[in-house]
Order: C-alpha cells, then sequence, then structure tokens
DNA sequence: ATATTATTGCAACATTGTTGCATTAACAAA
DNA sequence: TTTGTTAATGCAACAATGTTGCAATAATAT
C-alpha cells in the first residue's frame, strides 16, 4: 500500500474510463464546461449521475476548478498548473457566445476591513468577449 | 393615462399585495434572501410561481437586485438608492451563517485588456463574517 | 489470480425554474 | 361609485438540475 496519497481520508482514487474521459473533455475546451454540456460532449461514456460525482472528485483532486456564471450557471475547467496557478481568477461570460473563460494574469484587488476573513471568491465579468467583438 | 412610466414597453406595473410584501420582507432583511426563503417568509401570501415572477419585476423596476453567491445560489437583495448606488458592488458569503451581505462600499479594481466589453460583474467573497468572526 | 473496495448504473426522489391558461384584481376613466 | 381594460395571480403540468441508496462492476494492491 506504499501509494502516493492525495486526499485527506486516505481513500484511493482510481483512474477510470469516466474520469479520464471526462478530464480530457475539460482539457481540449476552448471554456468552461457545465454539466449539460458534458453529458453531451462525452457521449454516453456514462451515467448523468456518474458526471456529477467525477466532477466532484476532480474538484476535489485539484485537477478541476468550479466557476460560477453571473446566471448562476455552474462550470467546471480543467486547471492550469503552470506557474502562478490558483482556482481563484477572474472568469469573463460572454453575452453572445455563452462561453466562460478563465483570465489567470488578472488578479482582482479588493480591500476589505480585517473583521472579515476571506477564503475564496468567485469573480464572474459579463460583457463581450474578445472574438465576438 | 397621465402617469409615470418605469418601463421601455410601457407596459402599466400595479402595486399588488404579493409585490409589496416581498418587497417589504427583503428591504427588512439583514441579507440577500433565496427564492426558498422568501416562499417561507412571505408566509403564504402568494404562490411559489408568483414569487418568481414578482422578483423578474422588483429587478427591472430596479428595486432589487440578484446575486448569485459562489456555490450558484441566487439570491435577491432590495437595492439602496442612497448616494453612489450600483448593483455591481461586492457581495460577501459567510460559510459559517450561510448570510449574503452587500458590501457597498468596496469597489472592486480589476484591469483587462481593451478587447473586452465589460457590461457588468458578479464578485462574491466567501469566508466568516464579522458576526461569526 | 484473488481480495478489497472505489466506482458505476439505475431507479427513485427532491429541488428549482418555466409555461399556458382561465380567473382575479389593480387602476384609469367615466 | 361604477365600469372597462389588462396586469397579475393561481394552478396544473412540465422541464431541468441535483441527490441518495443499493446492488453490480471494475480498478488496483498483494
Ligand atoms: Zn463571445
Ligand atoms: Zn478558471
Ligand atoms: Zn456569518
Ligand atoms: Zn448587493
Amino acid at each position: 500500500m506504499q501509494q502516493c496519497c492525495n486526499n485527506i481520508f486516505m481513500k484511493q482514487f482510481r483512474n477510470t474510463t469516466a474520469k479520464t474521459t471526462i478530464l480530457n473533455v475539460l482539457k481540449n475546451a476552448e471554456a468552461a464546461l457545465s454539466h449539460a454540456e458534458l453529458l453531451t460532449l462525452t457521449n454516453g461514456v456514462c451515467d448523468r449521475v456518474t458526471i456529477y460525482r467525477v466532477l466532484e472528485r476532480l474538484v476535489n483532486e485539484d485537477n478541476v476548478h468550479k466557476v460560477v456564471t453571473s446566471d448562476g450557471i455552474i462550470k467546471y475547467a480543467a486547471c492550469n498548473h503552470s506557474a502562478h496557478h490558483s482556482h481563484d481568477h477572474v472568469h469573463f461570460n460572454c453575452e453572445k457566445c455563452k462561453t466562460t473563460t478563465c483570465i489567470e494574469m488578472v488578479l482582482p484587488v479588493i480591500q476589505l476591513s480585517n473583521d472579515y476573513t476571506v477564503k475564496s471568491f468567485n469573480f464572474t465579468v459579463t460583457g463581450i468577449c474578445p472574438k465576438c467583438n
């Protein structure tokens, strides 16, 4: 049992076809994808419920991060684990093409009074993206 | 028919008990409220569907604004139409008491490249609020 | 090859949001 | 006050989204 354990409950993760397919779809995607979009893009590789559960695991394993758009739609994007990676980055939501994309280079500046403890944030900017402009 | 018209389609709004009740509940609330919370707090004054429709009208009439939490839960807050009011302000989401509150005095600074057209944003910070700290 | 157990599929359910339509009630005008 | 117009409501029916329990399956360590 001498192996790397990447979760605090000591539960061993497994690489299943559902998981690798979903992660590959997310990695190849231009934008963040919703559960509904993943359901069609994975082309029946697994059940609807499995997608929910795989996404939860991928988020816990830090391979995918969750984005909530200004409309309240939940989307998922593969993490870019190059330099300066953080889940807390800005996301842009295009009104025209309806895509949600990561903007990792822009760091929002916010100054709250120090009786607030800030742990994370969700910052989604809505407008027209460069492609649609 | 000489009266004020506050919507672009020239449709006359009416002050119904459902609408005034919901707006009052929101005005008296400490935090933003979800549809489910409003359903219980209005105490059966109207149907579940009516709440959806009234909220839509209140948002269009600029009396209420919509907030999407980091969990994707949609909440509504009465607008504070005092000085410097803007719907685009930061919202704080407390992990402990689960409340979502407006933070109108803090203006987030963000610098996107100018091929983006920014129209609005949804900025929700998650952590522990002053009361729970 | 085998044992362990994480993962899956399926069914059933819960929650959230939408639509059509007949009825009701708010409000302007008489 | 009464009346006519139509915005607003209630209800039923539906669609979409998310959750849970459990038996069957399959990934991995040994
Ligand atoms: Zn676009
Ligand atoms: Zn991102
Ligand atoms: Zn709190
Ligand atoms: Zn607010």
